[in-house]
DNA sequence: CACGCCTAGATTGTCAACACTTTACCGAGC
DNA sequence: GCTCGGTAAAGTGTTGACAATCTAGGCGTG
């Protein structure tokens, strides 16, 4: 009756083939293995996949309307390399929308989620490595992230934590971090949580975007010194 | 030694069958013909456009990428449907980055756009619908997309003129302008401009702000109002 | 030796056929 | 009469083949 593609497709979740795709190039791509700048052989990965081209260009043509990979016609496609400028671009838009995702946050989040957040804040402060609290709790990821998911409103959650996201991390690989840097930005956090615990959207809102004001100084410093690898994510 | 399509292909621009589908469909779906929440047909549009199915399902997953278009395994493709949930969301999400562009625009925009600005500002309080300016002038563009042009930042003025802009006029086709609200809209206009010819970054973002939050409480009353097609773009 | 043509390989663009899934319709059974 | 199952049709997912284009390397000519 099925075929006997059955077993393959039970294991991989009933998924389509382009999903499968999108998310293993998605996860190239991150790793590093598809490098910025570096070239997207449909072919190639095709048959590392153990699919046809169709599919693969399919999901291409995904990353493309995401803004992964930049595409011209017959030329190859190849992932997004981000100047020095673009970083800049996107940290004015993070500013901007952080900003509100965080007024919004203030009013909407619920409470005990930013006693969580005030918690984990306390013990990055203290210097100890949280208590690895058992289990997946999503209590680890960053309180950019956490802020993100915590204002309400899903358009914005998608565009801190999914589209510039994407983006930064692209250059998080080898990511070193910038010297004092780090334990400003536990500061300005730690002001943050408590703006968030106090409901006051409006000190929440200048705060972060001070924030990631700063973070965009020390990235423009950061680009302007060294010709190292841009450790994006490591300011903020 | 060229193939019998090479007229065609000349005609067409080089373009690839992926980009004019794309553009097609894109016009389909902006001037009704593809209705929010309507599914998208690959077989019917293939044939429409004379082209076998592969590219057309290419520009699909590219407008899913872009967000334009909701898909899941086997069921038909469809144009967003947004909620007014989603609308206010987007709005609050304008608000935030649209600040930004104008006081970006502020500092960065050239003296002669923003005098030009003024110009067709003070014709519109006038009532003189401009002076038809001869040739393809750009002036004839709304105030919210030249001061995202304007701003500086190519990431910003993408996602103002391009994503949340694509979205937005989802629901423009058969708008009807709310009573009372465009003669407010003009006033803020008008004091916008005014900040951007003072070079004054913090006025023109808290106006442009307040604007789009007025639009926005427009917006909610007419939602919980009337049943009628919500008329976005017409607020601000 | 440099320069340009030009041929062969690699890569992308397009297509038509086939496999699979959903949906809608229709008749049997209660 | 209504519901439940099954079958046909419509639609989506995937593939391999072929066409068009770009790219690299060899060859001859000045």
């Amino acid at each position: 009756m099925r075929c006997e593609r059955e077993v393959e497709q039970m294991a991989e979740q009933q998924q389509t083939l382009v999903e499968q795709v999108f998310a293993q190039i998605y996860e190239l791509i991150l790793s590093g293995d598809l490098q910025p700048g570096g070239v997207v052989n449909e072919a190639a990965l095709a048959q590392r996949f153990s699919v046809s081209r169709g599919p693969v260009r399919e999901a291409i043509q995904r990353f493309h309307g995401i803004g992964l990979v930049t595409r011209e016609p017959f030329m190859r496609a190849r992932v997004v390399s981000l100047s020095g400028k673009d970083l800049v671009e996107i940290f004015q838009l993070r500013e901007a929308v952080e900003g509100m995702a965080c007024r919004l946050a203030a009013k909407h989040m619920p409470d005990e989620e930013i006693a969580e957040l005030l918690d984990d804040l306390e013990a990055a402060r203290g210097g100890k490595p949280r208590p690895a609290q058992s289990g997946l709790s999503d209590s680890v990821v960053d309180i950019h992230t956490r802020i993100a998911r915590g204002c309400g409103n899903s358009r914005i959650e998608q565009l801190l934590t999914r589209d510039l996201h994407h983006l930064i991390r692209l250059y998080r690989v080898r990511s070193r971090y910038a010297p004092g840097r780090p334990k400003a930005a536990l500061e300005e956090h730690w002001r943050i949580g408590r703006a968030l615990r106090a409901r006051d959207p409006e000190l929440a809102e200048s705060l972060m975007r001070a924030h990631i004001a700063s973070a965009t100084d020390t990235l423009l410093s950061t680009l302007n010194g060294a010709a190292a690898p841009v450790p994006a994510t490591a300011l903020a």
